[in-house]
DNA sequence: GTCCCTGCAAATCCTTTGCACTCCT
DNA sequence: AGGAGTGCAAAGGATTTGCAGGGAC
């Protein structure tokens, strides 16, 4: 083992990455801590990204986009993944049997597992409202 | 859409996808179907692999060792990732809780899913003997 | 003949690494 | 001082793509 030293690059990365519920890529990471350390480099994100992911304070995952996506550990907890643009929600535990009602009516198809995540595959909220807005223009403004 | 057209290429690599159990990356099919068709492409073995799963013939999944892999789509089951050496071995549903007994005493924990499999992480019997015969090379040949 | 499919190679995307230098401790 | 950690840029590996020729229908 090594001896582990402070960094404020790492400290930044752990803390954006706790702060946040967008479950980012180590590149959407990188965009967002170079507000902070303009010259902070992405090897450097994704070098304490898998460090912290071996010292167990953040998880990796992919959900099938082709990069891996960070999240911070915390309670084991379901992710829904939107097919249409990609976001990741998460969903408390126990809401399996009603992942229909967060997307409206659509199918939530079971996806991927991690330790302590699991992923539906679906179209969220949004999508299909913009999608049926595309549709049917004429009836923007669904208020009922 | 497109009219698809047959192909001695895509209707050999999903015979083979079909005849194993191993789980194949896009590459370990390449290596295999070439000694049948020693001038195909990996980018064909691609397109194919890619196009099958968009017809929903094959699926796609990911076991965190940075490639992906395919899977002829039979009935919904569990995998269980050897963290030592990768081999993707299927287990039944409803093996859950004993997934123990196939490592051996070790551990399997809960790993990523797929809409028809679900993955375990662990050490495979193989592994774990080599490991012991290691440590202790006296007791080579195990026979109680 | 048309359009899909292939082989090949170049291009892309994501991630890791080597190196010289800087910052903790 | 000694060794982690960093920035940069180059290297690597996996997957995709553009293009010209070949095959299915």
């Amino acid at each position: 083992m090594k001896a582990l030293k402070y960094s404020r690059q790492r400290e930044s990365i752990k803390n954006n990455l706790m702060h946040r519920t967008d479950h980012p890529t180590a590149d959407a990471l990188y965009l967002s801590i170079r507000t902070e350390f303009p010259n902070i480099s992405l090897g450097t994100v994704y070098r304490n990204l898998n460090l912290l992911a071996e010292l167990g304070e953040i998880s990796r995952f992919s959900c099938g986009d082709g990069s891996v996506h960070f999240d911070y550990v915390t309670k084991p907890h379901y992710h829904f993944v939107c097919k249409s643009c990609g976001a990741v929600l998460d969903l408390p535990f126990g809401m399996v049997k009603k992942t229909s009602d967060l997307v409206d009516g659509g199918e939530a198809v079971p996806g991927r597992v991690d330790s302590h995540t699991v992923f539906f595959y679906g179209e969220c909220a949004d999508c299909m409202r913009k999608k049926s807005l595309e549709e049917s223009p004429e009836i923007a403004d669904p208020e009922k």
